[in-house]
RNA sequence: GUCCCCAUCGUCUAGAGGCCCAGGACGUCGCCCUUUCACGGCGACAACGCGAGUUCGAAUCUCGCUGGGGACGCCA
């Protein structure tokens, strides 16, 4: 049987990292056995869901890398379906109405709560004449949970779990309005789109009872469940909007390339033995289940920032500067052949695209003067210009042209020497320069400059 | 409060009874390479939450405790 995983987020917001690493490991599992990866929007809360959200889903998985099979399913155009089926409960007398009022089941989750059980429905309207209704309130249906018994879930993460029947609630499954709950639209959906496996995070571990007592009301297959420990946040509290969880599109702003950010996901929750750098064809080819773990884990900015650092040096430079054009506006051929040649030595400086934004910087731009005095600024100017103007910047060449400037302009090598080793030794942005500089002289140019330097 | 889950270096993790006085990676700190920065190399520091069992032997199994997290909505 083809297995079918997928990804269902509600749109309420941007994709957070720990819905993108949700969405990576369905993804990873459907491309590893061959199978396929959906999507679903769960958008069937309609206050709270908006079309942006549902955009920055779309962008952010894209720009992962994580793609999807078939046309994304909306929940809300499903809802009629899903109403249908809980009628059809109803009529095999295993739902049925309740008529209780909000008050009515706030006070007995009160009452409930202050005689130290757990706040649940009383199942009132369970077995009660329907002809006992009152008039004029529109009931929701509920599922009849079995009063007995245990629950069992086979979880490819969590092993087996049970939960003992009574604490089960007789959970609502369409509202007063005649809406779908959460409860039957997911089960309804992933059944109807022959869901198989589902990934997602641990929060969910209790809902999947009351799912499976649905599953069991309808007579379908149960998928397999794997339920990941959810990504806390530096404070150990589950990472929600609240407290510093940033969408997928802020990584991205951050000059993460989207590589790192995936491998860095990946890594938790799941492992392959040693192996931490693990790019996506090979991701595909070792993950399955058996390796994700149990316990939280937090996002470590450090590591990141360093398996980043990796793929960028990794990183093809044309694709690098097409990366890196967007962020220094508009520059000239020039300057983007410049850019192109000065690449290798600066993406190995670079751990973010911001950080090889600003390296860039001196290539785009005259160097900033405010630690030089006047004198040594000219000369700064005059490196400059040679750097401006040197077409090919030749091992042979540049020195010549320093020479040349600098004499012209009445100073001595060995000036253009010191200020360029003051300026480079002083500023953050001109490292590459200087490795510009000397790469070009694996000869006797640079024995020269060398000597000049000491 | 009730139910459920989790527990190895600061962080991510390896470990499925002897291979572990616990391995890797990031970070930190040294040293080396290098005319600078970075990369790279070498090394150091650093963990099995506690307590009982089971066993010849436990990080690995069992129980209890503690700690952390999650769920208990006509939200998803």
């Amino acid at each position: 049987m083809e297995m079918i995983t997928r990804f269902a987020p509600s749109p309420t917001g941007f994709l957070h990292i720990g819905g993108a690493r949700t969405a990576l490991f369905n993804w990873l599992l459907a491309r590893h056995y061959g199978g396929k990866f959906l999507l679903r929007i769960e958008d069937t809360d309609r206050e709270r869901s908006t079309p942006e959200a549902v955009d920055a889903i779309f962008s952010g998985l894209k720009w992962l890398g994580i793609d999807w099979d078939e046309e994304p399913v909306f929940q809300s155009s499903r809802l009629d379906r899903h109403v249908e089926l809980a009628k059809k409960l109803v009529a095999e007398r295993k739902a049925y109405h309740c008529y209780c009022s909000a008050e009515e089941l706030s006070s007995m989750r009160q009452e409930a709560k202050s005689r130290g059980k757990s706040p649940r429905y009383d199942r009132r309207w369970r077995d009660r004449d329907p002809a006992d209704a009152p008039a004029g309130i529109q009931p929701v249906i509920r599922l009849k949970v079995p009063l007995e018994g245990t629950t069992i879930l086979q979880d490819v993460v969590q092993g087996t779990v049970d939960v003992a029947n009574d604490q089960l609630d007789d959970m609502i499954l369409v509202r007063s309005d005649g809406t779908p709950t959460f409860m039957l639209s997911v089960v309804a959906d992933d059944h109807d789109m022959g869901v198989t496996h589902v990934i997602r995070g641990d929060d969910h571990l209790t809902n999947t009872f009351r799912h499976i007592q649905i599953y069991n009301a309808f007579n379908w297959n149960v998928p397999q469940y794997g339920h990941i420990p959810l990504i806390h946040g530096a404070d150990g509290a589950k990472l929600s909007k609240r407290h510093g969880a940033l969408g997928i599109e802020a990584y991205r702003d951050m000059g993460y390339l989207p590589e790192a950010v995936c491998n860095c996901l990946l890594r938790l929750g799941w492992s392959h033995g040693d192996d931490e750098i693990i790019p996506q064809d090979q991701a595909i080819q070792w993950f399955t289940t058996d390796n994700l773990g149990k316990s939280a884990s937090q996002l470590d900015f450090a590591k990141l920032l360093n398996l980043n650092g990796y793929y960028m040096r990794e990183a093809d430079d044309q694709r690098l500067l097409e990366e890196l054009l967007p962020l220094v506006g508009n520059v000239s051929d020039e300057i983007r052949q410049r850019l192109l040649r000065g690449m290798n030595g600066l993406k190995q400086r670079s751990k973010t695209l911001l950080e090889l934004r600003d390296l860039s910087y001196i290539y785009i731009n005259p160097p900033p003067d405010s630690k030089l005095d006047l004198d040594s600024r000219v000369v700064w100017g005059i490196i400059i210009q040679v750097l401006e103007f040197e077409e090919n910047w030749s091992e042979e060449n540049l020195e010549k042209e320093l020479r040349t400037a600098a004499a012209e302009n009445g100073f001595t090598f060995a000036r253009v020497a010191q200020v360029l080793r003051s300026v480079l030794s002083d500023r953050k942005i001109t490292p590459s320069v200087f490795d510009m500089l000397v790469s070009f002289g694996k000869n006797e140019s640079l024995q020269r400059m060398r000597a000049a330097f000491r």
